[in-house]
DNA sequence: TTACAACTTGAGAGTTACTCTAAGTCAAGA
DNA sequence: TCTTGACTTAGAGTAACTCTCAAGTTGTAA
């Protein structure tokens, strides 16, 4: 058993989010002890990392209901439930399609300032760029104005 | 020249978020005709590509805001945007990595659910399936009350 | 010339999904 | 007994859109 501290700890997701989900109906089996103070089973663990899948691989939080609400009316929902899971992994799908297009975008850009600090470097000594400095720090003055 | 909607279109951002971002002063070198409208250039179009990548790899508007007031300031800047964009980078990078996983989790789902479908598509004639089904549809009928 | 359709604009209200704060309950340890 | 710390809820605050609306401009068709 676990406590919502724990429980947040280990799926890397904070307590205000995991009460936020629990008031919004993802967890309808957590047992609270007599306290009122949830008490997270091994299973509940698990439900709560899939809520997490499902929710940053881009469903939103009205699809993760649904979802939830199917699993509880039981097997006349697979097919329901199926397509939430599919349409779910397209989204992630693209997600990383996206991703992967636009870290080659960043590594470019890195590339470029690590090309403009290196040459910097070796310039120290080059009046050109001493010049430049100033011209630089001539723009930086007048923009904190 | 592109008018807003064109750029939405070619970008994929909505103009409505086109927009929010300009009035956030992500872009400040568009210009606008005698009547106020926005006239996006090519080097415009590239200046949203890059907004928007920072945008979807993690980086927040402050954060955007930021890296293009140093643009603006110039040379002296260069380090302080380096460390944007790789922190960003590294951002994305985390992203990826919790894609990956839960989009095999996603697999895992739907293979299960796929699984489920043809079993019952093939048991159609077991009288047990029928009972099956009759528990589902009582349990069904309780949760719509 | 007028009417309308199809654009654009900004202001500001609404939405989603958190995120945080305040005020309170409870149990264990000094 | 007091204090510390973990938990609770309700509700306010925030980020980043997302939408609605009234108003202005332009092109075309009657």
């Amino acid at each position: 058993m676990y406590t919502i501290k724990e429980v947040a700890k280990r799926l890397d997701v904070s307590e205000h989010t995991l009460r936020f989900w629990d008031k919004s109906g993802f967890f309808p089996f957590v047992n609270r002890d007599k306290n009122n103070v949830r008490n997270f089973s091994d299973s509940d663990l698990n439900w709560v990392y899939i809520v997490k899948c499902l929710r940053s691989a881009g469903a939103d939080n009205k699809a993760i209901k649904r979802y939830i609400d199917l699993c509880i009316i039981g097997d006349s929902t697979i097919e329901e439930r199926y397509e939430i899971i599919k349409s779910t992994r397209v989204k992630a799908e693209e997600q990383m399609k996206e991703l992967l297009i636009q870290m080659e975008v960043l590594d470019k850009k890195e590339q470029y300032y690590e090309n403009m600090i290196a040459n910097k470097e070796n310039d120290k000594c080059n009046p050109m760029n001493l010049r430049n400095n100033f011209d630089a720090f001539l723009k930086t003055s007048m923009a904190n104005k």
